[in-house]
DNA sequence: CAGTGGTCTAGACCACCGG
DNA sequence: CGGTGGTCTAGACCACTGT
């Protein structure tokens, strides 16, 4: 008899999807809504908390709850591990490491890392393929002062991503997604003209304030993200 | 004294990443932890489901609650309006219509947009500019079966975007990213060069199942998104 | 200062699902 | 079947913030 706490929330978004509380209107307070849809208050609370989650109202003390003017458009992306993106596309995953050294990365890549002068990285580059055809191309830079254990790991067959991801979980991650002209390199190992459009992401995590590593995945020719929110 | 469920929270990480819980480990019941913190069970019931929605843990009823194998790595994007993006970055922002018609949508974008045969709908061109120059080309399709209003609308002065988030706030969203190679039209009206890698976006939003839009981003050379997590 | 949301409690019942 | 998480309650106190 008495309503949940999705059945108030979906009632609510009738309400505000229906026209009856437009963008921008402020809603009763949580008593007086707990009286209206006769629950305790701490029911229609968390009705009202899953909907500023979604986007659609913002709350304040004292001034209370009111309908967004233009709902908070963002969404939720999902990022797998190529391994498990590629079979779950129900191709063969194979990998093969390219490069592998430690060096002083160039002063941009240091720069960005925080690196202190002189300080050491590993580098690797390496080819996620999918059924025999290249899929991905990952370079990359692991900061040795923030994982030591980088020094010695071979990369021969475990990819790096899921070596750190064991090594170093639980980080916090900033990602920047773009498209990029495939030069010589990245022509040949992605097998696909110079200058075709490849779409690119380069992400950098941290743990702790310290960055952990920085990569730059290219991927083959027509790749595309898909979300849905 | 008692702790918040905040702090619990974050001691739980605490002991996730310290090692204490390393990936797979079986937690203590909720009235465990609830006896172990000192706290009502509710309390810790909240904590522990903050950490099911950052992908931290699993929980199913009756097995308990686990460390997951692999932390799910999802980010969250905000999706600005094109003018805010560009007013954010210190810019200016001018806005002109390129072309605007009524038609029939060829084959392909009828049936992704799961239009009747014949189904008329509003076709819209429009370039957005930040300081006079071209930022982003919104190529678009309005369902005049979902939203009649868009026949009869004038979009020489606001977007067809912010006119539609007006019209018909709270759809459902699909989007795809990726590269594209500028061909003739968009390297003239984007002022680059044929062949450029281009970033652009598809988005595909949905009212109770229907189609609203679809419309289809380019923005200009070099355009990144980014976010962090 | 006063009103609103934010959090906590102690207890209860329910729903799911593994053994 | 029984144990776990999922939800709800009625009440209380706190924290922020607009006036």
């Amino acid at each position: 008899m008495t309503m949940t706490y999705r059945e108030i929330k979906d009632d609510m978004m009738r309400r505000i999807t229906g026209g009856d509380w437009p963008p921008g209107t402020q809603l009763p307070g949580e008593i007086e809504l707990s009286a209206e849809y006769g629950v305790a208050r701490a029911t229609v609370g968390r009705a009202l908390r899953d909907l500023v989650e979604d986007g659609i109202i913002e709350r304040r003390r004292k001034s209370g709850t009111r309908v967004r003017a233009h709902p908070l458009r963002q969404m939720r992306m999902a990022i797998p591990l190529v391994r498990e993106e590629i079979e779950a596309s129900g191709a063969a995953y194979f990998y093969k490491l390219l490069e592998s050294d430690i060096s002083v990365p160039p002063a941009p890549v240091a720069a960005r890392m925080g690196l202190a002068e002189g300080a050491l990285a590993r580098r690797l580059a390496c080819l996620h393929y999918a059924d025999l055809k290249p899929y991905q191309l990952e370079d990359r830079w692991i900061s040795l002062t923030a994982v030591p254990e980088a020094e010695g790991a071979d990369f021969h067959e475990i990819g790096p991503n899921e070596w750190l991801v064991r090594q170093v979980p639980f980080t916090e991650v900033e990602v920047a997604m773009m498209a990029l002209p495939a030069d010589q390199r990245l022509a040949q190992t992605l097998e696909c003209a110079p200058g075709t459009a490849l779409f690119a992401a380069e992400r950098q995590t941290f743990r702790e304030g310290q960055t952990v590593t920085l990569v730059r995945l290219v991927w083959r020719e027509g790749h595309r993200i898909m979300t849905r929110y």
